[in-house]
DNA sequence: CTACCTGCAAAGACTTTGCACGTGT
DNA sequence: ACACGTGCAAAGTCTTTGCAGGTAG
């Protein structure tokens, strides 16, 4: 297959685009899959390697999201394929581990890279910007304990900050 | 005004419905509001008293949430005011301070009363019948920090726990 | 070759908005 | 009296689904 490297750079796109901030951009690559080792576990998990397919890893391994599904419809260019098949995309994806589903409560979905052997984090959203930052390291690895407690099995769960960021306050 | 008491046993309208547990319904009602002081909270932020906020307020009172619109309108019952009113009315009650939205990343937004001075918590629920408890008391109060280390201001999170309810394992 | 994937169009779910009429204060 | 609230209808946003044609393995 050939892939048309389709990915156009972030700052190009998101121009004027207030609530993804630059800095998070930049991001410690060191856990992080690249293409290879996220095609190849696309391939495990039984789905077929796609342009489309390879197009949002691309973009998701060069930018730090999250991104809604109609940012990384724009970072993958148009032309790569249809809104719906983004959609699809990043359900397969998602099944495949390779990616996680967040809610911030403004009832959009949102889609990041996952970081190699599943290190998961935080975010802090500004109520005023909207900007978005990772919190890495969170010391919070025994949070779950409060629902194991009551009983739960298999317990996950999903914490936001809200706040004002320095730039807002 | 004449306030006609619609409010049904929320038992007979859920009846079926599997993802609000019973054991949720009963609730410690020390801190809840009564709606002789929700009323006033309301009045005190500008917002007439109306028979659909009466009745919203009665029933979120009476039943134990967090409920989506459909539910409270429901538990209103239809008569009361048509859905779209149940939209604007819980806007303005939580403008007024009384109820929280919450989301759960299922694309749908719930509403619960506040507690009188705001004291807050969070929930799990369980990825099987989706049944939402209540955690009191969590320990979590210094939680928000992780976010003011960031150098974030008026920092409020949002914090859900997902797993396999007891009777689900 | 065949199951899986995609494009296009349409529908679905939840929520918001516009406007005329009604009501609390 | 008049600003605020409501009903009905319509539109808006995000997401999912159906189906015919296309493609990876």
């Amino acid at each position: 297959m050939h892939i048309n490297c389709n990915i156009i750079a972030i700052e190009d796109i998101l121009s004027g685009v207030t609530y993804i901030d630059r800095m998070t951009l930049e991001h410690d690559p060191k856990e992080q899959y690249d293409l290879k080792s996220a095609l190849e576990e696309l391939k495990r998990a039984r789905f077929r390697i796609t342009e489309p397919r390879v197009a949002i890893l691309q973009a998701l391994i060069a930018n730090h999201g999250p991104f809604t599904v109609e940012e990384i419809h724009k970072l993958v260019t148009k032309r790569v394929c249809d809104l719906v098949t983004i959609y699809r995309c990043l359900a397969s994806i998602e099944k495949a581990g390779l990616i996680k589903r967040c809610e911030f409560g403004d009832g959009t979905a949102r889609y990041e890279l996952c970081e190699k052997k599943n290190h998961h984090h935080h975010h802090v959203i500004c109520k005023s910007c909207k900007k978005i930052e990772t919190l890495d390291d969170c010391e919070l690895q025994e949070i779950d304990r409060f629902a194991r407690k009551r009983g739960f099995a298999q317990v996950s769960h999903s914490l936001e900050f809200f706040g004002l960021c320095p730039a807002c306050k």
